[in-house]
RNA sequence: GCCUGGGUAGCUUAGCGGUAAAGCGCGUCCUUGGUAAGGACGAGAGCCCGGGUUCAAAUCCCGGCCUAGGCUCCA
């Protein structure tokens, strides 16, 4: 029999029988490993370890210890959710049932399901994984495949479209239950440490909504209950920081009924912390270079159709008639900006113009998919549009890269970075789209950056390097943006004169450092907690005298203070309860006055970390919070040990 | 936009055909406090909006609006 080459993790090459499979291979490299293997992954895809290879296939050996075993146990627990279902609820239609980045699902018709049934469920689930049953793959015919599922027109379908061409398919058999399924499995339904059902919601057949909604149970499992702990903490403290919540509590902002979806209103505390986010990224602008501009929140439409953003995005921007013409909020600054740069000649001397807005814009997304500040109706952006020489693009995007990991360093936020490629839809030449992704690839190596590549997935107008921010939770949200246009110079007949004194057409670079404020402070809420940083925190100090005959002291300590953002707590409470209020308040420093500290002229310091200083000198003090706020410190560390 | 839940005091929620409840917050008073909730009293509710059923609707039905989770979208 003749042989084929599967390439092993390391480079080496191993050599197969032809119709070896992932299990063979293992055996060929160990008896051991070959005993462990629970799947396989060829190519970059999970499959089981029944599979046959093929000559040149990339093969990685999946066992109890590999990153993608999770993946098996989870696939295998959405078999036992959905045998337990059907004890249950015989009459349920099962469809599919896949694992996720945190579980799995299973999505299933003809049954009527609420919250209350999942733990009648998952009690059979345990039951199911008690009993240990082995996990068995059979071939079948795919016509005995269609006579089995006569009256499941969704697995019909798979059979159908996925295995199409086939002649035998898979099924995984658990006791006396069984389903259509590629697999991997684990071993035996023993193999599951803990699972938990979490929630119901519902769902299209393959996810396009002409066709019939389903019932979708959404679990998740682990090798361990400690695992399952872990991981339920994890989420309770997701909810616990859910910045609509805090956003609530500490009286950042409130999304009204009465005033419409997704247009959320700032209040005093919330607006504080925008507003010294936005002097901040206002400063790093104009030292780079950048001359602020305003546009207007309104144009004719005349100008979308112009920039193209009329013919794509009509349906999804607000149009309103004034006095029989149409016009539009603003769905993006660039056109406006560009507009600006069209107003007057430029040489290439000039060059590179760079303009910046923090631009309010206005889409008008689904309905379905508004939510707190994460995704909005109206919303603004750190927006900077450079117009620059194509020789340039390398050394300005080179200097946004910078400014980008400037600004993040002061919120303790990790940061990916990816390179996203020429999509399918697309305009501009070849010659022009390799030699922008040329620049940017250049500028990510030669800078250093780790970064992935998004292949196909820049905008129809250019390459782009986007930044994704993860938080304390490990959560990732989109963040910054680098992106190059070579659509928009042409659409408004931009240029700039060379030195050949002849007329050349400028590149676009559009570029935000923070991507919107909404976005980011919701990431930031969360990240922290609602524990700003000090040059962040709406209330910077809070002092408490420790009886109203301290009230008098309290209030000459806080114009001392008047720089920074005090209230004195002046509230009938006792100190106890003051100093309560302050830590639910999140307040990073507390002061404590009373006779004892106004007859020595000193302050008592607490802070949210519950450390405290008695007798402190109040101009040390003053100094040490001017310190820690210029320089942007995480944490307040003045009482720092 | 679609599917499934939900909208009751400033907030969090109970009540689910028959006089609208609780905790927190708020106000007044007592207490004048020393390092994570002192006490008493009180005010506060078109029960999301519009229709319908009923002797009677916060409660049942229909429509709308908002919201949560999910699906689909995201320049």
């Amino acid at each position: 029999m003749s042989e084929i080459t599967v390439v092993l993790p390391d480079g080496s090459e191993l050599s197969v029988p032809e119709d070896a499979t992932v299990e063979d291979a293992a055996y060929e490299i160990g008896p051991g490993l070959g005993e462990d293997t629970v799947a396989g992954v060829v190519d970059g895809e999970l499959v089981a370890k029944e599979d046959e290879l093929h000559d040149g296939a990339q093969l990685v050996i999946v066992t109890d210890q590999s990153d993608e075993y999770l993946d098996v146990l989870r696939h295998s627990a959405a078999h036992v959710f959905a045998q337990a279902l059907q004890r249950l609820n015989p009459e349920a239609t099962l469809t599919i049932g896949p694992p996720t980045e945190d579980g799995f699902y299973y999505d299933v018709a003809n049954v009527d399901l609420e919250e209350s049934d999942l733990e009648a469920i998952e009690t059979e689930m345990e039951a199911i994984i008690e009993a240990d049953y082995d996990i068995e793959r059979l071939e079948r015919p795919r016509e005995a495949a269609f006579e089995k599922y006569a009256d499941n027109r969704f697995k019909r379908e798979i059979l159908e479209e996925e295995a199409a061409g086939e002649e035998t398919v898979s099924f995984y058999r658990q006791d006396d239950w069984e389903d259509l399924c590629q697999g991997p499995h684990v071993d035996s339904t023993g193999e599951i440490g803990a699972v938990e059902l979490l929630t119901i919601s519902s769902a299209y057949w393959r996810g396009d909504e002409e066709n019939e909604a389903l019932t979708r149970v959404y679990g998740t499992a682990f090798e361990s209950e400690g695992d399952l702990e872990e991981f339920l903490l994890m989420r309770e403290e997701a909810k616990e920081r859910d910045h609509r919540r805090i956003g609530q509590e500490m009286e950042l902002f409130s999304v009204p009924d009465v005033t419409g979806p997704g247009l959320p209103l700032y209040h005093p505390a919330g607006k504080t912390i925008l507003q010294e986010l936005e002097n901040y990224v206002n400063e790093l602008n104009r030292e780079a270079g950048y001359e602020q501009v305003e546009t207007p929140h309104l144009f004719r439409t005349e100008l979308w159709k112009q920039s193209g953003h009329y013919d794509n995005y009509r349906d999804d921007m607000f149009l309103l008639e004034v006095n029989d013409e149409e016009y539009g909020l603003k769905p993006m600054n660039c056109p406006g900006h560009a507009t600006i740069f069209d107003q007057a000649s430029w040489s290439y001397r000039d060059l590179p113009k760079r303009y910046f807005e923090n631009g309010k814009v206005y889409r008008k997304e689904q309905r379905g998919e508004l939510s707190g500040l994460s995704r909005t109706w109206a919303f603004t952006i750190d927006d900077g549009h450079l117009f620059v020489k194509p020789e340039d693009i390398e050394r300005e995007v080179r200097e946004i890269m910078g400014l980008i990991f400037e600004l993040i360093s002061h919120f303790d936020l990790e940061v990916e970075v990816d390179l996203a490629t020429r999509p399918e839809k697309s305009v501009g030449g070849d010659e022009i789209w390799e030699s922008a992704e040329e620049q940017l690839r250049t500028v990510l190596e030669s800078g250093g950056y780790d970064y992935g590549i998004e292949a196909g997935d820049g905008a129809f107008y250019g390459p782009k390097i986007d930044f994704s921010f993860r938080d304390a939770l490990g959560r990732s949200w989109d963040g910054p943006t680098v992106q190059l246009d070579f659509n928009m110079p042409e659409r408004f007949d931009l240029t700039y004169t060379g030195e050949d004194n002849e007329d050349h057409r400028p590149v676009m670079i559009h570029r935000a450092l923070y991507g919107s404020y909404e976005r980011i402070f919701m990431v930031l809420i969360e990240h922290f907690d609602g524990q700003f940083p000090l040059w962040l925190a709406p209330e910077q100090v809070r002092i408490l005298p420790v009886s109203d005959d301290a009230l008098g002291y309290a209030h000459r300590v806080k114009n001392e203070l008047s720089e920074f953002r005090v209230e004195v707590e002046d509230r009938d409470w006792t100190v106890g309860r003051k100093i309560r209020q302050a830590h639910d308040d999140r307040v990073p420093y507390m002061l404590i006055v009373g006779s004892d500290e106004e007859e020595s002229g000193t302050v008592s310091v607490r802070d949210r970390f519950e450390r405290e200083a008695e007798g402190v000198g109040r101009d040390a003090f003053r100094e040490h919070l001017e310190a820690e706020r210029d320089e942007k410190r995480i944490e307040p560390d003045f009482l720092k040990e």
